[in-house]
DNA sequence: CAGTGGTCTAGACCACTCA
DNA sequence: GAGTGGTCTAGACCACTGT
């Protein structure tokens, strides 16, 4: 680490440069611990606050996490849940009868857990309105709240707005329990067979609240996937907002070019 | 602001809350000027650092900016370039005569740009190979490397990799300019028309050399889409790694459901 | 020019982890 | 108990902005 007296980047930054070089070419591997801000401070010849402004900085980039009372560690990128298009697949349904989601995380030998923690009446915020082709007299919907686990850690959050003339009457109004093949199928047993998505994907940072809820930790954004449930004649009849930690959750589509 | 001795919040997070939930009711707006660190270090009775801790909190969630010498600014979101599965579509090219990328910031009022930096023949990395079903002993491609701007802002790169054995002897290996009706005419010349795309998804925290490219500021992630197109054989005949900004692209996708 | 953010120093107390 | 990160104070110099 030779002192170029012509370096203009602020002591911060060259620390966390050589810790990023550092990390890259594998003196630090995954889950290897990191100097100790003293340590770091004191090699530098920098106060503590500068070597642990430098730390700050990797963990902004997601490639270093703290343990407080522990010290700093490279960041081990846990296999990323893969969302498919063809979760939402009949036959991927009916032969396994698992909800999309727990078809998934099987395949990736993990345990899936999911929480539906509250259903209730409301009337659609906005954007769901607008997917769901609802006028403005009767935005009545019924709100039902997903949590998803895997092996017992929360990776997302899914918000299913459901017209309440669709599911009036119904277990998608009531019950928290969907029954043998899920969502999907109850549609379908509605009239409704789930026959085109429309997915809008977008990415930021979390809000506090889905940090809390979600256990972020510092330097992962969110995905937010808004889909919208359409049956065979075009028509919308169901609206989730999903949000999921990015560094848990990527997305997989394949589908075919339309003219 | 009444002060609560049971407050258990740290001074930074309880400035950064209270100013969050002031651009959250509208007492700043999207620009706005947010008060000085060194007002606010007053105002709470706390050092300079601790005020501006609060605002590095809200700038690395995306809710401000700060502008050196001028002060810190409540961010104004700018309209998402939504970018869908129909810019692909042969009918769109055909009467527009533009890219996908033209064809969408065009009609979103702005101006497009794209600029090719380089190209070369390279060997292909490893996930690009395998979606390529390229074998270990040819993994020759073509790699263009393409910067695109809406009006002179930068929002995407996309880095292209074609087999060798397909882009060899036209326009693919060798010029930047892809003539009228752009990539997707070029490889329908060759004999493979893009029947069917796979765009695998995922989000994270730009590395310092996309922040510096992409002029990416702090608490902005970026979406990574690894694009895969494939003809009516189903065989794969490109590759492109997108990385945009997630504050100004957003992506959209309508498809049929397949069993 | 005054005001602003960017960053630093030097020291401090606390809460936490680990052997 | 020794070591660690989390956070704070009080002061400082610099580079940049706007009028």
């Amino acid at each position: 680490m030779p002192r170029e007296p012509s370096d203009k980047r602020p002591p911060s930054r060259r620390i966390a440069d050589d810790l990023r070089e550092q990390i890259k070419n594998g003196t630090y591997g995954p889950g290897d611990k990191l100097p100790s801000e003293r340590k770091l401070a004191a090699q530098y010849g920098s106060a503590r606050n500068t070597a642990a402004e430098a730390i700050d900085i990797l963990r902004r980039e997601g490639l270093a996490v703290a343990k407080h009372g522990a010290g700093a560690f490279v960041r081990l990128k846990p296999a990323l849940l893969r969302l498919g298009s063809n979760r939402y697949s009949r036959t991927l349904r009916e032969t396994t009868g698992l909800s999309p989601y727990r078809a998934e995380v099987t395949k990736q030998g993990r345990t899936p857990r999911v929480a539906c923690t509250s259903i209730e009446r409301v009337d659609a915020p906005e954007d769901v309105a607008q997917r769901l082709g609802l006028n403005d007299d009767d935005r009545s919907v019924v709100r039902r709240e997903n949590w998803y686990f895997a092996d017992d850690e929360p990776v997302q959050v899914g918000v299913t707005f459901i017209p309440w003339a669709i599911a009036d009457g119904s277990v998608l109004a009531t019950s928290a329990n969907m029954g043998k093949g899920s969502l999907y199928a109850r549609f379908e047993d509605l009239g409704h067979p789930l026959t085109r998505i429309r997915e809008e994907i977008s990415a930021r940072m979390p809000t506090p609240e889905e940090v809390a809820g979600l256990v972020i930790p510092d330097g992962v954004p969110v995905l937010e996937v808004l889909h919208t449930g359409i049956d065979d004649n075009g028509d919308p009849f169901e609206v989730t907002r999903f949000v999921m930690r990015a560094d848990f959750n990527a997305l997989d589509y394949n589908m075919p070019i339309e003219d």
